[in-house]
DNA sequence: GTAGAATTGACAATATTTTAACATAAGTTG
DNA sequence: CAACTTATGTTAAAATATTGTCAATTCTAC
């Protein structure tokens, strides 16, 4: 069952993790709901509010214990898990990705890259060796990996992608600037830069605008 | 006066112009909101509303004008405007960034980067040079800098970041895995790369799971 | 030029999300 | 151990966002 949980919720809880991460490192025990509002400059309420989507991790009069809830929320985002993951094109994004240390700590451990520049191809990135784009098939079918990095430019990206899909991978962390059309059971998640540095630019005309007025 | 627009709306304007550039880039003249939704996925009346807030740019009985949508749109997020904008870390990830052509073409013009180490400072990326960060306050107030963008580990963000504004930049492009606590007249524009993968990483864990049952 | 088709913009109806309120349970203090 | 305080989980209310409907307007074809 799992009733769905709205993507905001979920888009929030990787917040409340670091949070909390920042509060164990700090060695604090417990929090309230008020507290954690004030840190973080949300509502009391929505975080209770979005705790008790996935149950009941507080006690009354007490708040909620912090490296149980860090626990619980990891869980609930799947970190406890590890995940293999691949990167297609090793240009600056995909070894900056690559490199990303954070990454292996919470379980995303890096099996390949690809490209399919001759000059890029042998290179290395953090112990990995970059392959040419014709192993990529037996590669994903042999390594069991789990995600696969689109770091490409748009115009190979849908091809690609079904290359992928085709050979089973599930989920696709998509940099490309354009939308992946794909069968339902492929999660996708697009980090579409360009269009957020086109949301802070509406911003800065937005805002001086209205001074303006 | 501009009633506030939601930032819902806001997130989702550069993605009607990406669709718009490719009919453009087609030479398509006009479109109607329900051919467009089709194409987008989304509903003819969230495109008509979307648009609505900030006038009618379509006409009855025969659609909307392709390019002069674009160009409205265009507007609307403000990319008439000039930008200057550096980068302040040179890793990989500032690399990409600095290297990524098509922010050119949008008016975002790169003018400088910046990083501590030593053995980075002096190299160049795209005709621009990497200067120490002894150097980031004065070149701020001497070359119009209008965005930052910061692609540091987060132990540096928050310093950094005040020093930005204390200096006269009034937005950021923040790669930082922290918020940074500024005022309300800096615009920020997070982009919390491993929030997206957890997001990814939940999507996984949750599909499986509901697939198992 | 007129009839019919197409399609917007505005408004109304739903649905979703966020915030507030509070009864209840647990902790704390003297 | 009793009175008081704290703070959750839950339900209700308010605010937002999305979708559906339709009158009014423009286009198109004959």
């Amino acid at each position: 069952m799992d009733k769905d949980i709205s993507q905001a919720v979920i888009g929030r809880l990787p917040r409340y993790l670091r949070y909390l991460g920042e509060l164990k490192d700090k060695n604090v025990e417990r929090i309230s709901s008020s507290e954690l509002s004030v840190l973080m400059k949300v509502t009391a309420s929505q975080i209770r509010q979005d705790l008790n989507n996935f149950g009941g991790f507080g006690q009354q009069g007490y708040g909620y214990n912090v490296d149980y809830l860090y626990n619980e929320i990891s869980k609930i985002l799947g970190l406890e898990h590890q995940y293999n993951f691949i990167i297609i094109g090793a240009g600056n994004l995909g070894k900056a990705l690559g490199g990303y240390l954070n990454f292996e700590k919470r379980g995303f451990i890096l099996k390949g890259m690809f490209d399919k520049a001759p000059e890029l191809i042998g290179t290395r990135v953090r112990g990995v060796t970059v392959m040419p784009m014709e192993d990529l098939p037996s590669f994903i079918r042999n390594n069991s990996i789990d995600i696969a990095v689109l770091t490409i430019p748009k115009e190979g990206a849908v091809p690609v992608s079904k290359v992928l899909v085709d050979n089973g991978i599930r989920a696709i962390w998509n940099f490309a600037h354009v939308d992946l059309d794909l069968p339902e059971y492929v999660q996708v998640e697009n980090v579409h830069l360009s269009d957020s540095l086109m949301k802070l630019s509406y911003n800065i005309t937005s805002y001086n605008e209205n001074k303006a007025e």
